[in-house]
DNA sequence: ATGTCCACCTGCTGGC
DNA sequence: TGCCAGCAGGTGGACA
Protein backbone atom coordinates (compact mmCIF):
# COMPACT_ATOMS: atom_id res chain seq x y z
CA UNK A 1 0.00 0.00 0.00
CA UNK A 2 2.72 2.52 0.70
CA UNK A 3 4.01 5.67 -1.41
CA UNK A 4 4.46 8.48 0.76
CA UNK A 5 0.81 9.23 1.45
CA UNK A 6 0.42 6.48 2.66
CA UNK A 7 3.44 5.77 4.69
CA UNK A 8 2.49 9.55 6.33
CA UNK A 9 -1.11 8.24 7.00
CA UNK A 10 0.55 4.94 8.97
CA UNK A 11 2.60 7.14 10.66
CA UNK A 12 0.14 9.80 11.53
CA UNK A 13 -2.08 7.14 13.02
CA UNK A 14 1.06 5.29 15.04
CA UNK A 15 1.31 8.40 16.84
CA UNK A 16 -1.27 8.85 19.25
CA UNK A 17 -0.73 4.87 19.77
CA UNK A 18 3.10 5.04 20.51
CA UNK A 19 4.07 8.23 20.78
CA UNK A 20 5.21 8.37 24.89
CA UNK A 21 4.87 4.82 25.02
CA UNK A 22 7.31 1.98 26.62
CA UNK A 23 7.39 -1.24 24.52
CA UNK A 24 6.45 -4.05 26.93
CA UNK A 25 7.15 -6.78 24.13
CA UNK A 26 8.32 -7.14 20.69
CA UNK A 27 8.27 -10.54 19.18
CA UNK A 28 9.40 -11.76 15.66
CA UNK A 29 7.83 -14.39 14.40
CA UNK A 30 10.29 -14.53 11.95
CA UNK A 31 13.63 -13.61 11.27
CA UNK A 32 13.45 -11.08 8.33
CA UNK A 33 11.51 -9.76 5.93
CA UNK A 34 13.89 -8.90 2.84
CA UNK A 35 16.28 -8.71 5.01
CA UNK A 36 17.75 -10.04 8.27
CA UNK A 37 16.12 -7.89 11.47
CA UNK A 38 18.86 -7.30 13.44
CA UNK A 39 19.57 -10.01 16.10
CA UNK A 40 19.08 -7.80 19.33
CA UNK A 41 15.70 -6.14 18.08
CA UNK A 42 13.56 -6.94 20.65
CA UNK A 43 16.13 -6.62 23.53
CA UNK A 44 17.17 -3.15 22.55
CA UNK A 45 13.07 -1.68 21.93
CA UNK A 46 12.07 -3.62 24.71
CA UNK A 47 11.92 -1.05 27.61
CA UNK A 48 12.17 2.11 25.38
CA UNK A 49 9.72 4.52 25.04
CA UNK A 50 8.90 5.84 21.93
CA UNK A 51 9.82 10.27 21.57
CA UNK A 52 8.94 9.94 17.48
CA UNK A 53 7.21 9.25 14.74
CA UNK A 54 8.39 10.23 11.54
CA UNK A 55 8.54 9.63 7.90
CA UNK A 56 11.48 9.75 5.49
CA UNK A 57 10.54 8.86 1.95
CA UNK A 58 8.65 5.74 2.29
CA UNK A 59 10.38 4.76 5.42
CA UNK A 60 8.82 5.33 8.73
CA UNK A 61 11.52 6.36 11.83
CA UNK A 62 10.22 5.83 15.47
CA UNK A 63 12.49 7.29 17.86
CA UNK A 64 12.87 5.98 21.12
CA UNK A 65 14.64 7.79 24.02
CA UNK A 66 17.56 5.21 24.15
CA UNK A 67 18.79 6.74 21.59
CA UNK A 68 17.46 4.20 18.93
CA UNK A 69 15.91 4.78 15.58
CA UNK A 70 13.63 1.93 14.35
CA UNK A 71 13.51 2.13 10.45
CA UNK A 72 10.66 0.32 8.65
CA UNK A 73 9.51 0.06 4.90
CA UNK A 74 6.01 -1.34 4.02
CA UNK A 75 7.66 -2.73 0.57
CA UNK A 76 4.29 -3.44 -1.57
CA UNK A 77 1.74 -4.98 0.82
CA UNK A 78 2.98 -3.85 4.59
CA UNK A 79 0.64 -2.99 7.14
CA UNK A 80 0.65 -1.72 10.59
CA UNK A 81 -2.55 -3.34 12.10
CA UNK A 82 -3.41 -1.75 15.44
CA UNK A 83 -5.19 -3.82 18.51
CA UNK A 84 -5.98 -6.63 15.98
CA UNK A 85 -8.59 -9.06 16.50
CA UNK A 86 -5.82 -12.26 16.40
CA UNK A 87 -2.44 -12.39 14.94
CA UNK A 88 -2.86 -13.97 11.61
CA UNK A 89 -0.66 -15.26 8.98
CA UNK A 90 2.22 -12.74 7.74
CA UNK A 91 2.12 -10.48 11.03
CA UNK A 92 5.46 -10.55 11.03
CA UNK A 93 6.41 -8.51 13.81
CA UNK A 94 4.39 -7.39 16.86
CA UNK A 95 4.49 -4.43 19.07
CA UNK A 96 3.09 -4.45 22.85
CA UNK A 97 2.78 -1.13 24.58
CA UNK A 98 2.41 -0.73 28.21
CA UNK A 99 -0.85 1.20 26.84
CA UNK A 100 -1.93 -2.16 26.69
CA UNK A 101 -2.30 -1.65 22.46
CA UNK A 102 -0.79 -4.33 20.60
CA UNK A 103 0.83 -3.44 16.43
CA UNK A 104 1.30 -5.95 13.91
CA UNK A 105 3.72 -5.46 11.15
CA UNK A 106 1.97 -7.29 8.28
CA UNK A 107 3.29 -8.08 5.55
CA UNK A 108 2.23 -10.63 2.92
CA UNK A 109 4.86 -10.35 0.21
CA UNK A 110 7.83 -9.64 2.40
CA UNK A 111 9.00 -6.72 0.19
CA UNK A 112 9.35 -4.62 3.53
CA UNK A 113 12.25 -4.22 5.79
CA UNK A 114 12.73 -3.00 9.25
CA UNK A 115 16.15 -2.31 10.92
CA UNK A 116 17.12 -0.56 13.83
CA UNK A 117 19.81 2.21 14.08
CA UNK A 118 21.45 4.40 16.65
CA UNK A 119 19.45 7.63 15.84
CA UNK A 120 22.22 9.45 15.13
CA UNK A 121 23.24 7.43 11.82
CA UNK A 122 19.76 6.82 11.12
CA UNK A 123 19.80 9.84 8.08
CA UNK A 124 23.32 7.93 7.06
CA UNK A 125 21.58 4.61 6.91
CA UNK A 126 22.83 3.19 3.38
CA UNK A 127 19.08 2.82 2.66
CA UNK A 128 18.35 6.60 3.11
CA UNK A 129 21.96 8.32 2.18
CA UNK A 130 21.38 8.47 -0.99
CA UNK A 131 17.82 9.79 -1.37
CA UNK A 132 16.64 13.26 -2.56
CA UNK A 133 14.84 16.02 -0.80
CA UNK A 134 10.99 15.72 0.23
CA UNK A 135 8.59 16.24 -2.24
CA UNK A 136 6.52 18.32 0.15
CA UNK A 137 9.74 19.34 1.67
CA UNK A 138 11.25 23.58 0.97
CA UNK A 139 14.33 21.72 -1.44
CA UNK A 140 11.62 20.72 -4.28
CA UNK A 141 10.50 22.73 -6.85
CA UNK A 142 11.04 23.97 -10.64
CA UNK A 143 14.77 24.25 -9.99
CA UNK A 144 15.55 21.02 -8.81
CA UNK A 145 13.26 19.39 -11.32
CA UNK A 146 14.76 21.06 -14.15
CA UNK A 147 17.91 20.11 -12.75
CA UNK A 148 17.10 16.29 -12.58
CA UNK A 149 15.15 16.44 -15.94
CA UNK A 150 18.03 18.19 -17.67
CA UNK A 151 19.90 16.36 -20.89
CA UNK A 152 18.40 12.98 -19.46
CA UNK A 153 17.26 10.47 -21.87
CA UNK A 154 14.88 7.97 -19.77
CA UNK A 155 11.49 8.64 -19.35
CA UNK A 156 9.48 10.86 -17.05
CA UNK A 157 8.28 7.96 -15.43
CA UNK A 158 11.39 6.68 -14.67
CA UNK A 159 12.72 9.97 -13.29
CA UNK A 160 10.21 10.71 -10.85
CA UNK A 161 10.03 7.18 -9.59
CA UNK A 162 14.26 7.63 -8.85
CA UNK A 163 14.10 8.07 -4.92
CA UNK A 164 17.96 9.30 -5.69
CA UNK A 165 15.96 12.50 -7.56
CA UNK A 166 13.10 13.13 -5.27
CA UNK A 167 11.97 11.05 -2.34
CA UNK A 168 8.39 8.88 -1.95
CA UNK A 169 6.63 8.92 -5.46
CA UNK A 170 5.33 5.84 -6.33
CA UNK A 171 3.75 4.33 -9.43
CA UNK A 172 0.42 5.72 -8.65
CA UNK A 173 1.05 9.28 -7.64
CA UNK A 174 3.63 9.44 -10.47
CA UNK A 175 1.08 8.65 -12.99
CA UNK A 176 -1.39 11.08 -11.31
CA UNK A 177 1.44 14.00 -11.37
CA UNK A 178 1.94 13.73 -15.01
CA UNK A 179 -1.23 13.75 -16.22
CA UNK A 180 -1.87 16.86 -14.30
CA UNK A 181 1.43 18.51 -15.87
CA UNK A 182 0.46 17.11 -19.27
CA UNK A 183 3.61 14.94 -19.61
CA UNK A 184 4.04 12.05 -20.84
CA UNK A 185 5.41 9.06 -18.99
CA UNK A 186 7.32 7.91 -22.04
CA UNK A 187 8.48 10.96 -22.73
CA UNK A 188 12.77 11.62 -22.14
CA UNK A 189 12.77 13.92 -19.30
CA UNK A 190 15.87 16.40 -21.08
CA UNK A 191 12.82 17.14 -23.93
CA UNK A 192 10.35 18.02 -21.59
CA UNK A 193 9.46 21.97 -21.73
CA UNK A 194 10.12 24.29 -19.14
CA UNK A 195 6.58 25.25 -18.74
CA UNK A 196 5.60 21.39 -18.22
CA UNK A 197 8.33 21.25 -15.42
CA UNK A 198 6.88 24.30 -13.95
CA UNK A 199 3.51 22.65 -13.93
CA UNK A 200 5.08 19.18 -12.55
CA UNK A 201 6.94 21.29 -9.71
CA UNK A 202 2.88 22.41 -8.54
CA UNK A 203 1.64 19.00 -9.36
CA UNK A 204 3.41 16.88 -7.63
CA UNK A 205 3.68 18.34 -3.69
CA UNK A 206 -0.77 19.48 -4.89
CA UNK A 207 -1.54 15.59 -5.49
CA UNK A 208 0.26 14.26 -2.39
CA UNK A 209 -1.40 17.04 -0.48
CA UNK A 210 -4.81 15.74 -1.63
CA UNK A 211 -4.07 11.95 -0.61
CA UNK A 212 -2.85 12.77 2.51
CA UNK A 213 -6.08 14.63 2.72
CA UNK A 214 -7.74 11.97 2.21
CA UNK A 215 -6.09 9.52 4.07
CA UNK A 216 -4.28 7.83 1.35
CA UNK A 217 -5.18 5.20 -1.53
CA UNK A 218 -6.61 1.42 -0.38
CA UNK A 219 -6.77 -0.57 -3.07
CA UNK A 220 -6.29 -3.90 -1.56
CA UNK A 221 -5.24 -2.67 2.22
CA UNK A 222 -6.19 -0.58 4.61
CA UNK A 223 -4.77 2.87 4.70
CA UNK A 224 -4.66 3.70 8.25
CA UNK A 225 -3.67 1.92 11.16
CA UNK A 226 -7.09 2.15 12.53
CA UNK A 227 -8.57 0.45 10.13
CA UNK A 228 -10.01 3.61 8.84
CA UNK A 229 -9.62 3.49 4.55
CA UNK A 230 -8.44 6.14 3.04
CA UNK A 231 -10.30 7.08 -0.16
CA UNK A 232 -8.19 9.27 -2.82
CA UNK A 233 -8.25 6.02 -5.13
CA UNK A 234 -11.57 7.76 -5.81
CA UNK A 235 -10.12 10.93 -6.98
CA UNK A 236 -7.35 9.18 -9.72
CA UNK A 237 -7.41 11.13 -13.18
CA UNK A 238 -5.35 7.93 -15.08
CA UNK A 239 -4.23 5.35 -12.34
CA UNK A 240 -6.52 1.81 -13.20
CA UNK A 241 -8.23 3.57 -15.84
CA UNK A 242 -7.55 1.97 -19.03
CA UNK A 243 -10.15 2.25 -21.23
CA UNK A 244 -11.97 5.04 -18.92
CA UNK A 245 -12.69 8.47 -20.11
CA UNK A 246 -10.18 11.51 -19.26
CA UNK A 247 -11.76 13.50 -17.16
CA UNK A 248 -10.41 16.53 -19.34
CA UNK A 249 -10.80 15.49 -22.95
CA UNK A 250 -12.79 12.27 -22.60
CA UNK A 251 -10.25 10.35 -24.67
CA UNK A 252 -9.82 6.98 -23.68
CA UNK A 253 -7.34 6.57 -20.67
CA UNK A 254 -4.54 4.09 -22.31
CA UNK A 255 -2.27 1.96 -20.49
CA UNK A 256 1.41 1.30 -21.32
CA UNK A 257 4.24 -0.85 -19.94
CA UNK A 258 7.22 0.91 -18.61
CA UNK A 259 10.14 -1.43 -16.96
CA UNK A 260 7.68 -3.83 -16.27
CA UNK A 261 5.53 -1.48 -14.42
CA UNK A 262 1.94 0.15 -15.51
CA UNK A 263 1.96 3.78 -16.45
CA UNK A 264 -1.64 4.98 -17.72
CA UNK A 265 -1.94 8.30 -19.24
CA UNK A 266 -4.16 10.26 -21.84
CA UNK A 267 -3.24 10.18 -24.86
CA UNK A 268 -4.63 13.36 -26.21
CA UNK A 269 -4.01 15.32 -22.76
CA UNK A 270 -0.08 14.23 -22.33
CA UNK A 271 2.82 15.24 -24.51
C1' DA B 1 27.39 7.39 -15.04
C1' DT B 2 23.00 6.00 -17.34
C1' DG B 3 19.35 3.09 -18.62
C1' DT B 4 17.02 -1.40 -18.48
C1' DC B 5 15.61 -5.68 -16.62
C1' DC B 6 14.81 -9.18 -13.26
C1' DA B 7 14.28 -11.24 -8.87
C1' DC B 8 12.35 -11.18 -4.52
C1' DC B 9 7.10 -13.05 -2.48
C1' DT B 10 1.99 -14.00 -1.84
C1' DG B 11 -2.68 -13.20 -3.06
C1' DC B 12 -6.39 -11.90 -5.87
C1' DT B 13 -9.08 -11.58 -10.21
C1' DG B 14 -10.80 -12.72 -14.55
C1' DG B 15 -11.03 -15.83 -18.38
C1' DC B 16 -11.60 -20.37 -19.97
C1' DT C 1 -16.15 -25.39 -9.40
C1' DG C 2 -11.23 -25.42 -10.78
C1' DC C 3 -7.04 -24.06 -12.91
C1' DC C 4 -3.89 -20.75 -14.62
C1' DA C 5 -2.08 -16.55 -16.45
C1' DG C 6 -1.51 -12.01 -15.34
C1' DC C 7 -1.30 -8.39 -12.30
C1' DA C 8 -0.26 -5.69 -7.84
C1' DG C 9 1.50 0.34 -4.01
C1' DG C 10 8.93 -1.14 -4.22
C1' DT C 11 13.64 -1.68 -4.47
C1' DG C 12 18.38 -3.39 -5.06
C1' DG C 13 21.54 -5.56 -7.74
C1' DA C 14 23.15 -7.23 -12.24
C1' DC C 15 23.96 -6.14 -16.58
C1' DA C 16 25.32 -3.64 -21.28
Amino acid sequence: MPELPEVETVMRGLSPVWLGQRFTRVTLNRGDLRRPFPQDLGQRLTGATVTACRRRAKYGLIDTDRGDTLILHLGMSGRMRVDPEAIGKHDHVVFETGNGRVVAFNDARRFGSLDLVATADATAHPLLAGIGPEPLGPDFGAVLLTRAFADRLAPAKALLLDQRLIAGLGNIYVCEALFRAGIHPARAGGTVAAARLTSLAAAVPAVLEEAIAAGGSSLRDHAAPDGTLGYFQKAFHVYGREGEACVTCDTLIARIVQSGRSSFFCPKCQH
